[in-house]
DNA sequence: CCGTATCCCCAAAGATACTG
DNA sequence: CAGTATCTTTGGGGATACGG
């Protein structure tokens, strides 16, 4: 596999070629896991360190207790984090990247620079975009 | 910025901070966009070479056409890809990458390598865990 | 503090029919 | 071929209340 566009080619075909549910396809299963609106940007928060229930709250203020939750139990499940419960009291809860979900940091961190440089251009082009039409 | 942790660090600043509203935070926006389940698959199908319309609905079996219509509408509008009209009978439209959208696929294929290489873990993690529960 | 359990809504997405 | 126009649905996600 030599280009960018070749390995492009290479993953377009396994799925539209209908071998097999497209669920099993890892490239839609792992980008539909991105699509859930939340999941990503908890690995995030955690790759930042440890982190305890009611702190991440406060770090993504818009997510609702049921959201945390949920998503924190499928990140758990999919073993990207791990859940630690300390029985003091009152009971505290961390969680934290497995190194599963530690490697998922460095391909997210290219894709979180590239949105950080080109923001700018993308805002640019839809107030075009906008005027045009 | 050293290490990704410290970096890590950095982004969640600027999200959880109540400067601005969450849509102006560059990495909440493109994380978003990446959410809305057809873009990214779009991008990268079109990372293999420009396509016309209903190529791009063959090769993703599951979109309905209003879906394709309005995704491409919203990556055009980004400035992420380009549309070019040729008025033979029947007319022909062609979709592909500006730079911009070019840019993206580079940052996107790390985190499609990373799905195609540990898809298999993620799957045996969930049958554990459900295994466990 | 760290969750579970309900109820409910609405926007995203599908299905279907039609057109230049 | 490449769309537009409607109608309908569904499930993701918010709000709220309660429990260990």
């Amino acid at each position: 596999m030599r280009t960018l566009q070749e390995e492009a080619s290479h993953y377009v075909e396994k799925w539209s070629s209908n071998a097999g549910p497209i669920g099993n396809c890892p490239v839609r299963g792992v980008l539909d896991k991105i699509g859930d609106k939340w999941s990503m940007l908890l690995i995030l928060t955690l790759a930042a360190g440890p982190r305890r229930f009611n702190q991440l709250r406060r770090e993504i203020p818009d997510i609702s207790q049921k959201m945390l939750t949920q998503t924190l139990r499928e990140l758990q499940r999919d073993g990207l984090i791990s859940r630690h419960v300390f029985d003091t009291k009152p009971p505290s809860v961390e969680y934290r990247l497995t190194a599963l979900g530690g490697s998922l940091t460095e391909p997210l961190s290219y894709l979180i620079r590239w949105a950080d440089q080109h923001y700018g251009q993308i805002d640019r082009s839809r107030t075009d975009f906008d005027k045009a039409a």
